[in-house]
DNA sequence: TCCTAAGCGAGACGGTACGTCCAGTCTTCGT
DNA sequence: ACGAAGACTGGACGTACCGTCTCGCTTAGGA
């Protein structure tokens, strides 16, 4: 965001960390308080003690900068290998739950979601943050899951991905409902069930699913 | 929205219906034009011929009025029935997919979404509205899917309505990859094998899950 | 104001002398509840109990309205006839000055003098009101000053007039100070001297003067 | 106005001068325009080339800031002393003269008027701006009138300066006549006369009036 | 006795201005 | 060249009021 890797010299007063972490912190307070779009720009600046200048010379809108925020919240993402596939992939849910258990995320992610809409440097940022990061380890449990067998070797990964990762986000953006252990367990066992090896060529592959 | 069956004598100048439409045509074209969030509430009673007094004697605040605005695009849902669950669902799912292929819904979706977070009146309206009615249509299907015997008798329906609405949603808000018909039909495919019945035995296959 | 002298034979329904009334008696107090321009025409047709389309069909304006009544305020003016010209002036005088005094009327009086300026005829009514009630009453008494020889044959009657009710206005509308006896026996005083027969002959006054 | 003689730092970016006299500048255009109560803060505020919110910071309502756009008009007072009581009021009534003539100025009045009634700041502007100083101008000549023995030393300075101008006044709000040279001489005559010397006597001129 | 015109209370209508609030930028200090 | 402070333009917000218009109803006189 704030890369400086031009080499030039670099001159006159350097820029204040406490200032930046303080806007980031403001930032965070202010969401959960009044939520996404009602913060303002002035009341970030002032709670950090910060003019908005200090602000806006670090990032380039309202959006980025709660972008930024928000990523600060998630920042671990967790990488099991227990051996089985369903276990693994519900380490991976149960984080995901949290997050959306959480109110301080929750509370973010519909804002969130509208601003990925209304720009496009938004929407990277955030598939490439923590959208991204837990993708990406989803991915690699399914790999493995592939490699052992649990799942064919021709699985679409992506809408595997999706399967899993939908339902959650619709319930919570649009139906409204829970978003449980019940609702990520049925997801991946819909999705073991659909990408499992057929059973009558490969023998029975409920049993590898233990 | 204002519905006055309450059997009270009505007096005064009666609403004007032209106004009425007016303001959800004029609304309906504004956020085609501009987008959900940049659509003002001058415009939209300029645009209609009508005063701003008009419009917020009718809805409380811009987004209740855009909600029933969105609500006038999708009017009428299919209910298949063609013998075939994969067909009737993928009836469905490609009246879905044309719905986030238009633009002129498709670019409110997210602003739709925000609005939902931010009122609950909101999200009630849009759960009641376009929503509501295309998933009861999912689930008529499914249903009859069950009494067919392609899908298990405990099937869990709100799960799998979840499944295959989830992550057409999650494609469109959040990965921004294309949703089409592939991604449809893997989620279709994964639903129906995930509930399939079991052919080998009659048992229940969660025992066998586990 | 609503005459109806053209012989017509006057069909319909006659109009309500209760809400005509009723729509007086509202506006007057409603003037002295939140003051001359802060009423609204909403408010007096509530507080009447009537319809807006019932003020309107009576008075063409809210400004034509409340000068009538205010007109209801100030009825009688005295036409004083003591002997004495400085008595007959100071009976006037002192029912301006109860005017004046009367939060009632006083409130109504600036923004009374607005209207006058921005509609020539709301100003003609009130010219032709009780301001002209005063002028006129005032000129008798004047008159019969000249008639008994306390006043010169050629005083210029519009300039007293205007000598006895402009500081008045002045101090109520301007200077903000108090309006009471003192300042109505000086301009009376004033006037009585500036325009007295010269006492010891008939000679040029102008020569007095300087 | 916005003085800020506290003796604190002042910090921040200074409010503009150009702004200042743009709003100013336009406010008085527009009043001659359209006239006092018709003029709009937006129509200001663009006429300016200035937001809304920096009108908004400089004066807290429409009056305030009216009041000192026209307290721009009329910035020089002329302090005769031509050696002549009468002279030198008829320099200054002829002065006041043309501001009623002046089409700019005379359109204010009642609106002005209005407006002191309604709110005691703007009233306490007004009376501290222009009137203040052409009272203080009248008060100046009348003086050196009793000193040089033109006017008897108990002359009620006060009464003399409402019957000085409250004539002037009256005509120009109530009675709608001519505000010309002759009012402004007769004025002048006969305040000359009702607070001369007796010159016959020394005698209490009380008495002679009655 | 019915007809028809006008009045009635209620309240919606188009317009216009209000004063507030943000976003993102700019300008003054002092560090 | 950074920092805080706060003013800047621009533009939407939701409210309030004016004077008009329309409902369904009532009240008269004339047919």
């Amino acid at each position: 965001m704030e890369t400086r890797d031009d080499g030039a010299p670099r001159r006159g007063r350097p820029r204040s960390e406490e200032a930046h972490d303080a806007i980031l912190a403001a930032s965070l307070a202010l969401i959960r308080e009044v939520g996404f779009d009602a913060v303002a720009m002035d009341a970030i600046a002032a709670r950090a003690g910060v003019g908005k200048a200090t602000v806006y010379r670090r990032w380039k809108s309202k959006e980025l900068l709660v972008v930024e925020a928000i990523g600060r919240i998630v920042r671990a993402v967790p990488d099991p290998d227990t051996g089985s596939t369903e276990d693994d992939l519900m380490v991976l849910m149960n984080a995901t739950l949290r997050m959306y258990a959480d109110p301080a995320t929750s509370a973010l992610l519909s804002g969130l979601v509208a601003a990925m809409a209304r720009s496009e440097p938004i929407a990277r940022a955030v598939r490439g943050g923590f959208v991204g990061m837990r993708r990406e380890a989803l991915r690699r449990v399914l790999r493995r899951g592939i490699d052992r067998g649990d799942l064919r070797g021709d699985t679409d990964l992506e809408l595997a991905l999706d399967l899993l990762s939908g339902p959650m986000l619709y319930r919570y953006l649009i139906s409204g409902e829970a978003v449980d252990e019940r609702l990520a367990r049925g997801s991946v066992h819909a999705v073991l069930r659909a990408f499992a090896q057929d059973r009558s060529t490969e023998g029975p592959n409920l049993e590898v699913v233990r």
